[in-house]
DNA sequence: TTCTCTAACTTTACACTGTCTAGTTAAGGA
DNA sequence: TCCTTAACTAGACAGTGTAAAGTTAGAGAA
């Protein structure tokens, strides 16, 4: 009941899909319109009609990304126990397990804002951040029960994402070089206590 | 007295100037081996004979970013007071002004491995590490007084690497969207307080 | 000097990328 | 039936990285 336009049935939902199959299957620099367009059995200039653009189709499929990197943080989340403290680790033991197992789609996801970016579809740009904003509010949902961190409203929300932010850099994008010994710590380890609002 | 071989001079040095220059002024997109050259004055393929492909000479690049990086975190840690926080906190801003004032550089530095990293010049990779280790030492030995982080004997580093990486990020990739309200807190706000060792 | 060898470079070519333009096809309304 | 238009195809273009072959300059040996 979306598009179901003639020719090809659901192009744009196919090259989302297809972008992410080849994020999935081949890393980063797998993802190419032309082969997320060989992949949806249509011609490299099709997805134009759709996407204004590498970039645009790259939103997109980031947007779909941010759903679910949400649902993962949900999911643990459900799963865990109530009390506040095990709430927010378990949001951030989702977020380190949508890095480990999706690498690709984390990376493409952080990434620096390529430069086109201004030009995309808006309702694709409407998306992308209702979706990032969402992703940021289920952290920072978890981040409330807690005094604000140096008196700073966000600074609870701020440290925490940075936190967890950094450590899944750190064991996505460099695979245990930067520490040159050993293991890293557990992220529960490094996780401070954090006062309960009074 | 370094190469001073015929025709060029120095291509290599060149090369690896022309890509920072590119970077600072174009952004992470203007990085070209094509580019490289020609600001060297050179033919496209003329990188070749220095540089195994577009990925050991971004690799060279980023070894030469790594000096800069420390340089930045090592002046800021001079011109602080001696106490053990300050010091910390010193090396943590001048890695936040680094990353202010070379975006493209921070980009480049800290973007996910490229594909044929493994088949850089042994020689090149050995630079890369060893700038890259020594980067990681300041922030290690500014560490080193205040007591372990959830006892494990690398918890203090990795938590503070963690925090001003994701930080970091925070404020080159994502320019104040990431958190829909105001801007977000200075850092030393969210830099929790560490014992020391006793 | 002359010869030769080799490293440093140029030229050419190729496959691949994103994007633009012009043509084609199909669906739906008058 | 005809017309308009959205959805696609085909082709071309500039730019990318890389590989191959040809050229040039410098150094060492006779």
């Amino acid at each position: 009941m979306h598009k179901e336009t003639h020719h090809h049935g659901d192009l744009r939902e196919a090259l989302i899909l297809a972008g992410i199959t080849l994020l999935e299957e081949g890393g980063i620099d797998a993802l190419t319109l032309r082969k997320c367009a060989a992949k949806a059995g249509v011609s490299h200039a099709a997805p134009a009609h759709h996407f204004k653009g590498l970039v645009s189709l790259k939103a997109a499929i980031v947007a779909r990304c941010y759903r679910i990197f949400s649902s993962t943080m949900l999911a643990h989340k459900d799963k865990a126990d109530a009390s506040p403290r095990a709430q927010l680790l378990a949001v951030c033991e989702g977020y380190l397990a949508f890095t480990r197992s999706h690498a690709a789609l984390f990376q493409i996801m952080f990434q620096p804002k390529p430069e086109g970016l201004d030009q995309v579809n808006p309702s694709i740009m409407e998306e992308l951040n209702t979706e990032a904003t969402n992703a940021f509010m289920i952290l920072r949902a978890v981040c409330a029960p807690f005094a604000p961190v140096g008196g700073h409203e966000q600074g609870t929300e701020v440290m925490v994402w940075s936190l967890v932010h950094g450590y899944a850099t750190l064991i996505a994008n460099q695979p245990g070089e930067e520490t040159p010994a050993g293991a890293p710590p557990e992220f529960a380890c490094i996780l401070p206590d954090l006062p309960l609002r009074k």
